[in-house]
DNA sequence: GTCAACGCTGAAACAATGCTGAAACGCCGA
DNA sequence: TCGGCGTTTCAGCATTGTTTCAGCGTTGAC
């Protein structure tokens, strides 16, 4: 599968033959979020996804020249993005819910915009969680253990350290990127919601509550300030 | 039981007589890493257990010929393999859950082909776990068994305890993803009807509908509150 | 080298934001 | 009509950004 890259929009190719719906779609995707792109046919699309690749395509079911029916079975061999398949309403959609073969998820149209990008990211999500299953993802450090999927801190005897959203986002960007100065710019960056404009002093506070939690289990000086710079996190990640 | 062997792709069986729906599922299943057969009505199925035998049936509820009700009634008492039904559009599932047939898992059709590849996989994993038990796989965790065929929650002590059909749905994510924060989303996925736009709030209300039954018999703090992320299912599964 | 002014940081207190749980309501299908 | 379920409302409160202040390292002048 075209690998979503991490962190940059996802990239939708929506396919129909009607320029309004077509458009329409694309611009919903957008100001959703998401890198919409947009083909007119199947072999626009395939020239589309051998250029471009994408993360989701929404295909319509019925278009003139080959079917969406038909891409749909032979894409989703392998390899293949996720698919969501449109059918027009008035087409028994009771058949199209026989045929929903190979498609991850089907609308029948005249769909809710947001319905339609609630489920591409739906689909989406179920895609990258089955990717990252396996995954059991902890991260170490001088005998500390903090479990991502648990957002959960442990001390080396295994007690759990309570952490707040905030500071399990701000310990998490430090273990991520130890052994390095994090400007309180860059901190903010990957801890705290950047929606709006934060002090860099809100950074200080949260670094003292988290060092206050770390030092009471007997690891100070693992977050140690570089003045006029910003912080590092100085410890050896664990095995 | 046909065994299943080690370290080859399991054998799934789909039985359907709508031809479509029968490729379109089994060319999915071939996409999954599974091995696929199809049969197209019970008498097909039978010889091709036979001969091939499977490691798992998918199993369509209405059919010509013997009913796929009556061959699962008929299969599920001897060393036949687990079996999931598919139950046309329009038949309630919360209704042929109340009838005693043996099957281990039920879809509504029309089902997203990746949550019946997941539900397929969970059966299969239920079935390996419990080889030498009796039937009646069941999910257990902190003493409790949720019975998935049956849609039922016994406590420790073996008392069912009612669960409504959303309930149900929402502790049985729970229990298939346990040990890891899932977001509000998440769970509308797993849990809910995803026909429609639901708020967040809903599954607060249905998480702490299903908190009060579980901590009404002795099991406080199972499902605990990520605040800002979500919910964590947090009990041990129970031998 | 000494000293003082300055600026940066840590700590604590504070307040606003918004998240959550509980209860009640209303809709809808059985 | 009733149970199930999604929505709404509201109160409580954890979280978190801001503010204030003191300590201290840094820096520049003398």
């Amino acid at each position: 599968m075209a690998l979503m890259t991490e962190n940059s929009p996802p990239r939708v190719l929506i396919v129909d033959d009607d320029a309004d719906i077509r458009n329409g779609l694309a611009e919903v995707f957008a100001r959703a979020g998401f890198d919409a792109a947009a083909a007119a046919d199947v072999a626009a699309m395939e020239r589309r996804l051998d250029s471009h690749g994408a993360d989701l395509i929404v295909l319509d079911l019925m278009m003139p020249g080959e079917d969406g029916l038909s891409a749909c079975k032979r894409l989703s061999g392998r390899g293949a993005p996720p698919i969501i398949m449109l059918s027009a309403l008035g087409d028994d959609a009771d058949r199209i819910v026989g045929l929903e073969i190979g498609a991850d998820d089907y609308l029948a149209k005249p769909c809710n915009p947001r319905e339609l990008v609630a489920r591409a990211r739906a689909v989406l999500r179920r895609a990258r969680d089955t990717e990252n299953a396996p995954k059991g993802e902890a991260l170490r450090f001088a005998g500390f253990r903090l479990d991502i999927a648990r957002r959960e801190l442990h001390d080396p005897d295994g007690v759990v350290i309570p952490l707040s959203g905030g500071e399990f986002r701000l310990l998490r960007a430090f273990v991520e990127h130890p052994q390095r100065v994090l400007t309180r710019e860059q901190l903010l960056d990957y801890a705290f919601n950047n929606d709006s404009e934060v002090f860099d002093r809100a950074v200080d506070v949260q670094v003292s509550r988290v060092r206050r939690k770390l030092e009471r289990r007997g690891a100070p000086d693992i977050i140690r300030t570089i003045r006029g710079e910003g912080y590092i996190f100085d410890a050896k990640p664990s095995p």
